[in-house]
DNA sequence: GCTGTATGCAGAT
DNA sequence: TCTGCCTACAGCG
């Protein structure tokens, strides 16, 4: 389920399992066959994630293999030796310990250097990097007249937000959707930014999104325990017409630049 | 078996 | 703002 959480995930566990090993690469489906090729025998070399994309290094190879997972990708990662292809693979790296398995992604090519720089450049600060600047994003909401919530999930304005993300920062920010970019001052970025280097460090660490404070949840306010379809705890995500976990009003719902968007209109105020 | 849906994004209109 | 697309799975008949 990828947001930039699981794309860092993902390098980790890749640099983890397979960095330094002379590794097998094919594509059992077909639709990268040329590219497979063109790993297959060499060394992988480190995977670095910028946002939701993942990049590949190889020993050798001036390009690098370059995967966006889109709605639906995912990497599977399989312990021991020679495995079956279930489903679609698009593209398999494997040793004799290890196997991962990539499927659905929206992108899985070689990518040269200058396009490797293309791509980084025209993405925004991401906040699981360290290097990351939040006040090149805040200049560009000033510049906008956008919804903040729209600006939220511009990966050239903040690189790694999804509608996960963005739909829990704001709850938790008690930020309205319909704010506008420009109105929101810096010191409220820089609280809204944080709040996303810690939530997205810790969908890194467990490879899910909770956002859910201790306080709130289910058994510490006398509920029933939930079970979310996606994995994680969370306020408003997909909560539509269930009371707020903070006042018990109907989150709700609405079509924002093309997305569902979920708030509590009581507990989010336009700023 | 079919339909709808999904944490995304690019390109056309 | 709309369309198409990458794939798997739940829900339905």
């Amino acid at each position: 389920m990828p947001e930039g959480h699981t794309l860092h995930r993902l390098a980790a566990t890749i640099n983890e399992r397979f960095g330094g090993r002379r590794v097998r690469s094919s594509s059992p489906q077909g639709r990268f066959v040329d590219g497979a090729a063109r790993v297959d025998g060499r060394v992988l070399r480190q995977a670095d994630a910028w946002g939701k994309h993942l990049l590949v290094e190889v020993d050798g190879l001036a390009e690098s293999v370059h995967v966006h997972l889109g709605l639906w990708g995912s990497m599977a990662v399989l312990s021991g030796g020679a495995q079956p292809v279930v489903g679609q693979v698009r593209w398999r790296v494997a040793h004799d310990e290890a196997t991962a398995d990539l499927r659905g992604p929206a992108t899985c090519e070689l990518l040269a250097p200058p396009g490797v720089e293309a791509l980084v450049s025209r993405l925004g600060p991401d906040p699981l990097r360290p290097d990351a600047d939040p006040t090149r994003a805040w200049r560009r909401l000033q510049s906008s007249r956008s919804p903040l919530a729209t600006l939220l999930m511009d990966q050239s304005v903040i690189a790694g937000v999804g509608n996960v993300y963005r739909a829990e920062v704001l709850f938790r920010r008690g930020i309205a959707p319909t704010t506008r970019a420009r109105d929101i001052d810096e010191e409220t970025w820089l609280a809204l930014w944080s709040d996303l280097v810690a939530l997205m460090r810790e969908g890194v660490r467990t490879g899910r999104i909770d956002t859910v404070r201790p306080e709130h949840e289910p058994d510490a306010m006398g509920r029933e325990p939930r079970q979310d379809d996606h994995g994680g705890e969370v306020y408003v995500y997909r909560r539509d017409g269930s009371p707020c976990l903070v006042c018990d009003t109907p989150v709700r719902r609405a079509e924002l630049a093309g997305r569902n968007v979920f708030w509590c209109p009581v507990c989010q105020q336009d700023g």
